[in-house]
DNA sequence: TGTACATCAGTGAACGCGCGTTCACTGATGTAC
DNA sequence: TGTACATCAGTGAACGCGCGTTCACTGATGTAC
């Protein structure tokens, strides 16, 4: 069957991608197989080093993938007004009960936050740059150091992470509510600090 | 050399413990072996099933242990006063730069939060108690529900997670100053929501 | 435009290796008399 | 208290398995004339 075309080479790149940022925040870095991937991407294992050096080539790679989408989201809107209301929806969403159960399509930083810190040096430099895109995004016009964008990021990312630990629904909806209440005090009061 | 006296098993299973509540902060569930948690208590392999039954076993006992020596250190005070001195000492050093370089030693939810949703139903209940227990810990006087305790988890939790992500020990000082900025927000102002 | 040939995307078997777990064994410990 | 024996904590070899990576191979693609 092989060879196929320069075109097909690169829409079999984007659905590894596609697989493996799915995957990696799903089941997690080191529970997901190079093979895995490949057969998610509709190949077998074999294929995959014509596209990556290395499975940390591709954990660095699919990372910056998916924060690459949820950048993409957001940074479509032209006027500043437009992208106020962008991030406000994007806040709300995060926040609920849906992103909570969507591991496999959420944020990357909370689903890979944790394990991205000893996955090796190119894999923790996408998650450095990583948390100065995502404070880049919601920053408002006040914030004029990346400091009030950090801690939203930071008090986002630690309520899904906790939400996603609760046993139950309850718990769950009690986390999301704690951290929308605290959520709002560091967006009003900032400033006035 | 065996049979070991029953007060040596004992010395034996914390040490296993105690070797598994850091190497699985360390370096991660996944990449931890249970041949890496014996030779670090000191021990060869084969004698880890007269301690637990399973790794996923393992993983919720170390896991609850690290929690418990936390929980321990707070828990000391017989005053509220002396409580509330030892829980604004805590929030400190939690965000200092020791605690960002000091994974193995550090907060368990932190470090193995995000991969604890997906490491089995026995740890990821352990990882729901947890949240609570700290929680209760940040708890103030003025906090009916533990809404606050949970918020200020969560912000605590996600802005180690980002500093420990960060390049340059100048970003990470940056993510703790943003961290500390809402944490006090979130203080001083959660009652007048 | 048509032909001959080099390239290389994807296949599937194979590699060495480390994993979690099992097991026969050892000898000090704990127990029964 | 002393002796005979069952127990079992820890050892180290062995198990089957899946991992990341390599490689000979295939045949359509892209290129040179």
């Amino acid at each position: 069957m092989p060879r196929m075309s320069e075109a097909e080479k690169q829409r079999s790149h984007g659905r590894i991608l596609d697989a493996a940022a799915r995957l990696f925040r799903e089941n997690g870095i080191e529970s997901t197989s190079v093979a895995d991937v490949m057969k998610a991407a509709g190949m077998t294992h074999g294929g995959f080093y014509r596209h990556f050096q290395s499975k940390e080539d591709l954990v660095a790679a699919a990372f910056r993938h998916a924060v690459d989408s949820v950048v993409a989201d957001l940074e479509g809107e032209a006027t500043s007004d437009g992208q106020a209301r962008e991030r406000d929806a994007y806040i709300e969403r995060y926040l609920s009960q849906a992103h909570v159960k969507d591991l496999g399509g959420g944020c990357p930083l909370a689903a890979l936050g944790g394990e991205l810190a000893r996955a090796g040096r190119t894999p923790l430099n996408e998650g450095a740059e990583a948390s100065s895109r995502m404070a880049e995004l919601l920053h408002q016009p006040d914030d004029a150091d990346k400091a009030q964008g950090l801690a939203l990021m930071a008090l986002m990312l630690g309520t899904v992470t906790l939400a996603r630990l609760a046993e139950n629904s309850e718990d769950s909806h009690r986390v999301l509510a704690a951290g929308r209440t605290g959520l709002s005090l560091v967006q009003e009061h900032w400033k006035k600090k």
